[in-house]
DNA sequence: ACATTTGGTTTATAAAATAAACTACTTTAC
DNA sequence: GTAAAGTAGTTTATTTTATAAACCAAATGT
């Protein structure tokens, strides 16, 4: 057997719930993220950063009348990547 | 909803790997959790430490022959953690 | 006009994980 | 019998991560 490796990038809190969220939703922006993920905003601006570098997530950056707006929507290489994780990770949850 | 907060202890990779393991073997010696986790010595040595002061794991260290063998058990207060982890991570892994 | 809020980013600090080095023996090979 | 290698770990150092604090720019409230 063996524990199959976790991919790091999925396996944070954070990166996580957003993953999460993100799937069950399509799209969302930074606020809504934030508060259903109940993290602070530097927190997560940094962990949407790093989703994005990994190509898990998309970010779009627009304005929405005066303010600015970031929104994210996972792609397909994010939902392999969720879909595989979740995969992982029961091996470790049932032993 | 929101996302409930993951027990720090076990959302750790060699961590809840060994506590997997534990819990479906009841007693195992350092060097079979090493193997079976395919973790170095060091890391392991830490991870366990972190696990028994916690109290979820028992460490016994004693002589087999001339050689030490440090062997664990995870505790009743482990196996309630681990069952409350999982049931914790359950709602991030099906949005 | 000045303070506060909104929507973030950047930088600094704290905590974790991992790797490298070391200890204390034991066994094997010469 | 002694040098080299292996076993079973621990301790310390380094790297990576996560979190928090500070900051920025524009908008709104008083």
């Amino acid at each position: 057997m063996g524990f199959n490796q976790l991919d790091p990038l999925l396996h944070s809190q954070l990166r996580l719930a957003v993953m999460s969220l993100l799937i069950s939703v399509a799209t969302a922006d930074f606020v809504y993220i934030k508060e259903q993920t109940e993290s602070t905003a530097g927190n997560l601006s940094v962990q949407l950063d790093k989703l994005s570098t990994a190509g898990y997530i998309e970010i779009t950056k627009q304005f929405e009348g005066k303010k600015p707006k970031t929104t994210c929507k996972v792609t397909k290489k994010g939902v392999d990547a969720f879909d595989n994780y979740v995969k992982e990770i029961q091996q470790y949850l049932k032993p």
